[in-house]
DNA sequence: ATCTATTTCGGGAACGTTCCCAATATAATT
DNA sequence: AATTATATTGGGAACGTTCCCGAAATAGAT
């Protein structure tokens, strides 16, 4: 049997009851006593029972990472935010577990439910689920503090953390038109998702301030895969064969569209302009190099977990917007 | 307060004993009983406390997964791997919790430790380490039940598992030699790996049976990176120019190859062909689309969970190799 | 030295289960 | 009907903690 905190009370001549005190830093110990206890914990190995404790705190100190489980390909860096979210949640104690639900088949109150039963005393929602999807109506209602990425639910006890979208957009817009681009396409992700009108919203600001005109022809609305950015981009220039770069809102749709493209002989940048978002870590090998909006996924990891360990400590949901920067790549020329 | 089976036990006007085993399916309770509690169960909303249940059993249910928390490049489809693990241990009612460990800092005796100060019952170490890693040798002794990727570490406790390393190799070696290639380079990953040695008995396999002569010039060591494809490649054509495809170990490093060829003006597949391995989604949607040797995550992760789920329940370690599935993709060309 | 205030410690209930063993109810046998 | 066998239930300890409250020890004041 492991050795628990009454062999530390009985090696040290003491009760049970101090033993704990001298173990947890509480007041009320004798700074002699304590050195003695943790000698004797030290000594013997003792590694505390976190079952008796959740039982005895009624907190469980787990938390949920939900991730939707069919849908990895959109959010391939999710995978990079996993060691930073469990580090700093590990420095206050807290362990991280796994929580998949399905997006398709996903019933009112299924992530209550789940959590509930997982025990588990905050969660952090990695994947972004369309807009209006019974998820979010869920999350705004229950009673376990959350963090969510990709969507701007916010109560007292559920914040939101994102890249600030607006900006990323703005700042692959901007480059564009720095290089010299005016007739520049873009090829925007499924309406259902915030950060689609965000982005969309980043675009229309740099084209603005630069006085070009917009109009609706040249934003196509996709899907955020490989597939759809093929697709998005013949649609594109087939409206408008003028245009002389595009910005996908994301890396995927972005590659899908260069690989389609090069089959009927259209080169990257030579032909075409093209600049993507995300930051895949890919992008920095792809060919050509994909310009991109690189999001910071150990900033991202990090500040959601602080973020939910405030909310468990009794803070009120906040938003927070992380900074993206540029990557510039090799697939946009200067003109 | 949440309910417990106490308050079961009182509408049923039962002793908490009798629910127990009403709930838990256990034998000696009446029929009549057992469905009354499972109403009773039901109309108030009873969960379960899983704190108590490990704090009786001495058992906890969790499954700690263990990735390296700085080399998440190598091996981006891992995270593929984990809905698969989760909704599996799900079945058996374990739960998966995230654990992180350095490769580079990690010290003797690190990770029995961390298990055993998150309390959990099996591990599954998704990250591979390089051969001789001290953490290998803590995973060969400890008592906790484990199942390794990508090593062939096997104990009572202990199973390993993996797609068919050799088999994988030599299907796309022979696939490159079914398409005419003769001269065909081979650049694998770094020599402290496992798999390298696999993947480089696999080109051999079908080298061989071609009655095709390897000489140790055309086989460059690299390291996984898409830096390291890079060198790789340009030191392979600078010794061997005649060469006409190349298989690299990785998809990552025939990538950073084939994105720096084409700075000088080498097209794919029209001046070289190349071939890489482990599918990773984004392969489709490489320009041009990459040949590859795509591994089963699901079946992986599916079948890992399975493994530890047998040793836990006792079983002796074993090994189990998955079969892969090649990609043809558009990097190779007939000749 | 005595009394009071303060610090330090111990006893024991409680958290929600499981499981052993005893008690009771029911069925089977004579 | 009495006895025995079997099926079903209940009582209560145990798991390893925390925390409240009272007891003991020490320090401070007179």
């Amino acid at each position: 049997m492991r050795v628990s905190i009454k062999d530390i009370a009985i090696k040290c001549s003491l009760s049970v009851s101090t033993v704990s005190r001298a173990l947890n830093g509480d007041y009320g110990v004798k700074d002699r006593t304590r050195s003695r206890v943790l000698e004797a914990a030290r000594e013997l190995g003792y590694v505390p029972n976190l079952a008796a404790k959740e039982l005895v705190s009624q907190k469980s100190r787990l938390i949920g990472i939900v991730l939707n489980d069919s849908e990895f390909e959109a959010r391939p860096a999710f995978f990079e935010l996993l060691p930073h979210i469990n580090k700093t949640l590990a420095l206050y104690n807290y362990r991280a577990i796994i929580c998949t639900v399905n997006a398709h088949s996903y019933s009112k109150g299924e992530l209550p439910d789940l959590l509930t039963l997982r025990n588990v005393s905050g969660c952090i929602i990695l994947s972004a689920f369309r807009a209006g999807h019974p998820i979010y109506e869920d999350i705004k209602h229950m009673n376990h503090p959350a963090v969510v990425f990709e969507s701007s639910v916010l109560t007292r006890t559920c914040s939101n953390i994102n890249t600030d979208e607006i900006m990323g957009a703005y700042m692959a817009t901007r480059y564009l038109i720095e290089c010299g681009h005016r007739r520049i396409g873009f090829v925007n992700g499924s309406e259902h998702f915030e950060i689609s009108r965000e982005r969309l919203a980043g675009f229309r600001k740099a084209m603005d301030e630069f006085r070009l005109p917009v109009s609706d022809t040249q934003i196509v609305w996709s899907d955020y895969t490989g597939g759809g950015g093929k697709n998005g981009v013949e649609l594109l220039l087939q409206r408008h064969p003028e245009i002389t770069a595009v910005f996908f809102a994301n890396d995927l749709m972005a590659m899908g569209a260069i690989s389609s493209l090069a089959e009927i002989g259209v080169l990257i940048p030579e032909h075409l302009s093209v600049i993507g978002y995300d930051g895949l870590f890919i992008c920095k090998y792809y060919n050509p190099p994909l310009a991109t909006v690189v999001i910071d996924n150990p900033a991202l990891g990090t500040k959601a977990a602080d973020m939910l360990i405030e909310l468990i400590n009794g803070s009120r949901g906040k938003t927070v917007r992380i900074v993206p920067q540029l990557f510039r790549g090799k697939s946009v020329k200067q003109i």
